[in-house]
DNA sequence: CTTCAGGTATAACAGGGTTATGGGATACTG
DNA sequence: CAGTATCCCATAACCCTGTTATACCTGAAG
């Protein structure tokens, strides 16, 4: 092995190791001292690979919003591109509720050592990666408030400006049941991001029954996939 | 002034000197000896008063939530309940705008220390306060959301169903713009939310029309509160 | 006056991020 | 092949921050 792709490995094994020990230890386990000691390096390494444990916790971040990507890319289009959005917004929610603690850090809602307050504030490379690959994931959301724009689902306004509408009531239901909000298991989705979903596809301009109707075969087309038989609300 | 008077004195100011700092410098004012030294103690207060640096941030992050039912409650009730929503959703937006920092803590998005990564992990007497604070603000929401219902604007759906759907879509757009997502200055309010709520209002039963006008009775009624000329959308 | 309790200052401890230094392996260079 | 330069990393220390042990001081109660 080369010593450039050995260095490459230790960087690699170094946000991999975050991620899985930010999953199974919480944020307090985002410690230079613990990741150089699971990856069976010094702490130097955090420092020649990212220079500080922020640029390597925004280098974190960036992995979240990159799985998002990947999630949402995942969904499959169909025919009916409203089940489609409900299908990217089941994707999304699951994404976050599997993997609470790296989606806050991917989030800015834990920030160990009280660093990126916000995205505008960030300045390292690594930093703006992060915020780009957010913008990825917006375009799948994008395209699909396109398809249903054009075929006459929405009504004819600007696909973005939907499109942020929709991010917004969707990031909006996942942060707060993230938070505690709406109850464990299923009970937020069915009571409140369902509904939610039915309201904004009406007020882009759906019927209320071929919303319901997209929400439906979202729903089956999730128990599908996931082979949840998905009885009642709980757990 | 009696011991305990003072005894409190020093707590108060103890919060009063987090909030301020924590405007003026960002997270990293969150610290025992910082706070101490402005308020003229020693790091000691800190222990007698809260036991410990966690549970001043969530007196913080209380004071915030307290301060978004205060600032939600004075918007006053007029005829119009859909426009008193999107005075409401102004005032939400514009509170975390003017103190970012502040509900950065509130909203568990800046966590001094990795602390607090959700509010379920809240298990501190003041942590279930701070949640307790976030449900009384939601309550101003469902009242207005009921009312709607009331005068016909809204479909006879569960108030408080609605209710949450309208926060997630609110909180949601605020998250992400003060993430730096939609563009500085009034680009958001003009591009995204007023549309985002014209959307819910439509989806939620109210008709495209009544919905723009009550929108636009609300960014009068904004307009004669703040003083704010409103003329475009830069700064 | 004595005693006690609460609040505080002082000083130290513990555990983080960070850095100065030096060694060692690898890849160029003659 | 010898020399050298460069990159990566281990060691050890440094600094800062949360926290705690201890003693003092003040005021109230007996």
């Amino acid at each position: 092995m080369s010593p450039k792709s050995r260095a490459t490995d230790v960087k690699v094994r170094l946000v991999e190791a975050a991620i899985r020990l930010l999953d199974e230890n919480g944020p307090e386990a985002l410690q230079a001292r613990k990741l150089a000691a699971e990856v069976g390096v010094s702490t130097m390494a955090v420092y020649t690979h990212f220079g500080g444990m922020s640029a390597l916790v925004d280098e974190v971040a960036r992995a979240g919003f990159l799985r998002l990507s990947e999630w949402l890319a995942q969904v499959e289009e169909t025919d009916d591109p409203v089940a489609d959005i409900f299908s990217m917004a089941r994707t999304y929610r699951q994404a976050v509720a599997e993997q609470p603690q790296l989606f806050a850090v991917t989030f800015g809602q834990s920030a160990p050592g009280g660093k990126r307050a916000t995205l505008s504030d960030l300045t390292t490379e690594e930093g703006r990666e992060a915020a780009q690959e957010g913008l990825e994931a917006f375009t799948h959301i994008v395209r699909a408030t396109a398809r249903a724009i054009a075929a006459g689902r929405f009504r004819p306004v600007d696909e973005y400006q939907a499109a942020a509408q929709l991010w917004s009531a969707l990031h909006g239901f996942v942060t707060l049941e993230a938070s505690g909000h709406f109850g464990p298991g299923e009970q937020g989705i069915n009571h409140i991001l369902i509904p939610l979903g039915i309201t904004m596809a009406v007020g882009l301009g759906d019927t209320v029954d071929r919303a319901g109707r997209s929400a439906e075969a979202a729903k089956a087309a999730w128990r599908a996939k996931t082979g949840n038989a998905g009885q009642g609300d709980n757990e």
